[in-house]
Parts: structure tokens; sequence; C-alpha cells
DNA sequence: TTACTATATGACCATATACTCATATAATAA
DNA sequence: TTATTATATGAGTATATGGTCATATAGTAA
């Protein structure tokens, strides 16, 4: 059985995980990539409602992916922990797999 | 505006993170570090139901975040793409960060 | 055949999440 | 002061997710 640390520690870990896993939040981290944005350009290169952002921004924040400054009526945001994206890489290599197994798949038919 | 490629890649890695954004899933993930099992030891080891842990498990095979092989009456589990690992070592950091961060708050009351 | 074990899944319910609309807050400018 | 702009958030609704129980499936053994 887990421990009590352990236990605690997946459930932090799948905070974190969850404050990723959305395709808009992913969008907004590979925007944010290039530099500090307002929500107005976020939303603008997403295409969602500025609400809807805002609400995505704020989980990412309370997660401690993103972080911000404020400058006259605009909050300007950015990466706090760059390495996020190296977890792309990996599931890309994930995505790249699956195509390998389809082709298989295709092959045996 | 996304790309509808951009929008499509986003979704599919959405995909991903959601499989493995549960704590329940991460414990699995973690126990299977050591090699394959069944899913009656992952279910002893979590400690949860049983069923519970088959509909973890489906949902990680789907994501093609884990494979198997059977074997007599068990199904043995094994992580197909190890480099998620690397994911937690990424999320540790932000976990230490948000520690440090709480930490700063406190020295400046 | 029947009995037993390991795993998967349908049905159900409770809770969480995502989204929209309207409104609140706050900085700026006239 | 009022008006304008950028952002955040409450309320409501629709959908997704997680969990449990009971049952189905399938391999093994007697």
């Amino acid at each position: 059985m887990l421990s009590k640390k352990k236990r605690l520690l997946f459930e932090k870990q799948a905070e974190i995980a969850k404050a990723i896993a959305h395709p808009l939040r992913i969008a907004i981290v590979d925007f944010l990539k290039a530099g500090e944005r307002c929500v107005c350009d976020i939303a603008a290169n997403i295409g969602s409602e500025q609400s809807n952002v805002s609400r995505h921004i704020s989980i990412m924040v309370k997660a401690g992916l993103l972080e911000y400054r404020k400058e006259g009526l605009k909050v300007l945001y950015r990466l706090k922990t760059p390495c996020v994206l190296d977890f792309f890489s990996c599931v890309s290599g994930v995505l790249k797999q699956r195509v390998k197994d389809n082709e298989k798949l295709l092959a045996a038919l």
C-alpha cells in the first residue's frame, strides 16, 4: 500500500499535470514560449473568449506554471517553469509511437 | 488565430496529458517503473478497487502510455514510453518552486 | 462439465470541469 | 466626475470524469 507521503506527492503532481492537460492551456503555454503576453493577446491568438482565457490562465497560475506582472491596464503573463516544455517533446514521442502502431496495424490487414 | 493543424496537435497532447493527470494513474506509473505488473498487484499496491484500477489502466493504454501482454489469467502491464517519467522531474521542480515561494511569503510577514 | 481466479465493462450516481453571459474591479484618460 | 479599456469572477448550465456494484469474459484446474 502507498505511504501517506507518496499519496500526497502524487496528488500534488496530478494537480500540476491537470493544470496542463487542456488543449487551450497547452495553446497558451505554446504561445508564451515566445515571451510574456497580455490576456488580450493570448485570447486573440487562441481564438477564445476573454473570460474563458482568463480562467484557464488563473488555473495555471495557481498551479505554479505561470507568473505575471501588471503594466497599466494590462496583465502580462509568462512561463514560470520552462521545463514544462520538455513534457511536450515526450508527449510528441507518444504521438509518433501511436502513428507507428497504426501503420503496423494497417500493414497487417 | 490558431491553425487547424496546431489546434489538432494541442488536442492530442492534451489527451495524453489528461491520461497522466490523476493521482492513482501517477501512482500506477510510479509502480510500473520497476517493471511489468498484473492488475492484481497494481490494485494491491495502490490500495484501490480492482474495477477502478482496471479503468485507470485502460485510459492509459488508450493514450499510448502503457502496453501489456497476457500470461495465463493475468494481464501484465508495463510503461510504453518511459520518457513520461521525465515529466515528473519537471513537476517536482514546479512543486519545489512553490515551496520556495511560500517561504518567501512567510519571511515577508 | 463445474468451480475458481483475474480482468474488463455496463449501469448508475456524485462531483468536477468547461463554457457563456453578465457584472465587478481596477487603471487610465478626458 | 464620467467614460473607456483590460482583466477577473459569480451564476448558471452542459458535459466529462471518477467511483462503486454487479455482471460478463476468459483462462485454468479439478
